[in-house]
DNA sequence: ATCGAGAATGGAATCGTTCTGAATTGGGTA
DNA sequence: TACCCAATTCAGAACGATTCCATTCTCGAT
């Protein structure tokens, strides 16, 4: 949950140099609470709240918002791509296996790339992207194994 | 790649309880040489090489020998799903924006899982996964932008 | 108020993967 | 060695997520 206000948005968008559109303030809107929404999601919390909007509208917004900079991407292995609102700071996610929740976790090390890897091979890296896979509290709890189990 | 000659594919099928049959050391002998291939590319290269496979059955030989820890799959953002041969070891991989090459990276800590994070918000970690993103020696020397630019 | 570029719409298409059910086959057993 | 059953393969359909297209709409500069 970034700090952002209902009334920062649209300076937010006029200062990536985006247009003004009411598609894109409600899913701005949608995204400040509730991280790691699928496209999906969101195309769903914003016609509830909000009116109509159609999926490709949302992926148009996503992708726009993504390329602005407002936006960051995540794509886990097994789910459909999430966003996010926090973006900048170089921090990581932590990923149930049982039920997929997503939670961020501060950068262990600190500036982004935040690890060199030994041998990169000539490869010139610009961004290190780390993924814990676990068992959220919740899921930890449940005895029974959770139904649609991950594979991975 | 792993040093698993031809002859010793029979014994590791058997070894992790699998039943051997002709697609199963297909696909085996060829994930020894050419890593991080998708299913469509080993069923190709397979068609080729050693007759005929439906793509079903690299699916599902795919799925067997990954659930017996044979195989590992990895899905890169953007890409399909990847597999490769080298597993048990803690090791990590380097992804070309441009055109998609997967590296392997040692890792750069140590044991499984590699990191810790900070704070893991109560949930328990098993595996720790890295990817590091930028461009292969190939890309970089590209002057002009590839064709079908990845957008992240 | 006008106008053009950028954005939204709706519909279809694509890609990778999974599901289903029938046919085949490996390999333990008689 | 022949037999049999469960594991495996096959074929085709279904699926979810995403992208592509052409048309219509609308923001915002003039």
């Amino acid at each position: 949950m970034t700090p952002t206000g209902r009334e920062e948005l649209i300076p937010a968008l006029r200062a990536a140099g985006l247009r003004v559109t009411a598609p894109r303030v409600a899913v701005l809107a949608e995204m400040t609470d509730g991280e790691h929404m699928t496209a999906d999601q969101l195309a769903l919390a914003v016609r509830d709240r909000l009116g109509t909007i159609s999926t490709q509208a949302v992926y148009d917004v996503l992708g726009a918002l993504t390329k602005a900079g407002l936006l960051r991407r995540i794509e886990p292995a097994g789910s459909a791509a999430r966003y996010e609102t926090r973006v900048g700071d170089n921090h990581h996610h932590v990923v149930c296996r049982a039920c997929g929740a997503i939670t961020d976790v501060d950068c262990v090390v600190g500036e982004p790339p935040c690890l060199s890897p030994a041998s990169a091979s000539g490869f010139v890296i610009d961004e290190a992207e780390v993924t814990f896979w676990g068992l959220c509290p919740d899921c930890q709890t449940t005895s029974k194994p959770t139904e649609k189990e991950r594979v991975r």
